[in-house]
DNA sequence: CCGGAAACAGGTAGAAATACCTGTTTTTGA
DNA sequence: TCAAAAACAGGTATTTCTACCTGTTTCCGG
């Protein structure tokens, strides 16, 4: 008998986990050896343990808990930092295709949507384990149409440039309802300088205005709804 | 041998609906009887069936697909119109207080978040088959903050007083980018007009600015992020 | 049929944001 | 250590938004 498959399930959603588990562990080649529903203990409990998943399954819409942002992102980079050899396979629900293409940018191996077939699921774990990869044509699109839509934005840099840590802050204090006063003494500096900040913002994100701010803090996982 | 509980399960990712049956199937006294992925599909579907489910889970987030909107809360009031013997449990994912409050009060019997253990699932469909209703003490304070919330955000009228079509149009708008100029020209409408629904929204939803408004729209389902 | 809400439209004023510049200092990475 | 990027700060001009008013017409429910 061939030896099975370990897989990794990173899912904040309990249930979704447990489901995810009974799906796969319905296939007779397939093992879940881990679990984490936090982003940032995935790293540290990975070292704990004796046992290495060769796949891991990372929901893409881990929330940011507390102050740390630890996405789906983060333990994309983190885990292939730390465990070079672990494919990873995003999951991801509603999410926008810009941002699945920052995922696969990031070294993630594997694109899944939650409203798959598990039938997929188990085709991208074999997939990856022996080619490598699973890209399904319509992840493909997706990264497509996100390259299509970056040269066409606004100039070939802007899109492809990230924001700056200062930036992401001032960006957040926007979606807080603030003005350019009330940021600039918040962060004791000159109004100018937020006014300086907020013309990057505008020019790296491709926004027309504030609301066009919001939408891609919130998009990029820098603001919350809530 | 006692009769099974119907369930009926409403939820657009296939993965998460393949998990939450098979968790569901692991209870003796639970059959899964109905499935839908999409809100609008449900009511009709549930007509053409011979067997109705005691207990609906539905998803509220469900994607509102194309141009007809029908989240959760519309399946909800859509099917407590038709089928009022059905009691509703509704799923969610990390979504936000006010809407948790906003559901509840349009009918629902019970909340539970996607974060949950299976055996809270078993529990909530037991309760609301029983007793009618199924609410914990996570609900029930996120209703109670949002009912406290709603009295001191502007003034007691105010966050009560819900949008009217016309406005939640220009809010969609503003969303998109679009000033109020262009927002004028687009509906044949006179700038000053425009301006006056402008002023009216910043005065019902409590928003200091536009960032305050998008972040009202997508929290309250009015736009989208993507 | 009446009252109220919604939608419409107008005005004035000031606050805030956006679009362009310019430059210096500090930090950072190759 | 050297160059680039980031952060800082300033100026000017224009556009857009926000905060107050005023009023009319239309439509719907009691």
């Amino acid at each position: 008998m061939q030896e099975k498959i370990n897989i990794g399930l990173v899912e904040d959603q309990f249930l979704f986990r447990q489901g995810m588990k009974a799906i796969l562990s319905a296939w007779p080649d397939i093992a879940v050896v881990f679990e984490a529903a936090e982003g940032y203990t995935v790293v540290e409990k990975l070292k704990g343990s004796n046992v290495i998943p060769h796949v891991m399954l990372v929901d893409l819409s881990l929330p940011p808990d507390g102050a740390r942002e630890f996405s789906g992102k983060e333990v994309t980079i983190a885990l292939l930092k730390n465990f070079p050899d672990i494919k990873i396979i995003i999951l991801s629900g509603h999410e926008h295709e810009s941002f699945i293409a920052q995922l696969i940018e990031s070294g993630a191996h594997g694109y899944l949507v939650k409203d798959c077939d598990p039938d997929e699921v188990h085709d991208a774990i074999l997939s990856v384990c022996t080619k490598g990869s699973y890209i399904n044509t319509r992840t493909l699109k997706a990264i497509q149409n996100n390259i299509g839509r970056k040269t066409k934005v606004h100039s070939i840099r802007s899109a492809v440039e990230q924001l700056t840590k200062r930036e992401e802050e001032i960006l957040q204090l926007i979606c807080n309802q603030l003005t350019t006063d009330e940021i600039a003494e918040k962060l004791f500096l000159s109004p100018k300088t937020v006014n300086g900040h907020r013309n990057s913002l505008l020019e790296k994100t491709g926004a027309k205005n504030v609301a066009g701010l919001v939408l891609y803090a919130i998009k990029n996982g820098i603001a919350e709804v809530g």
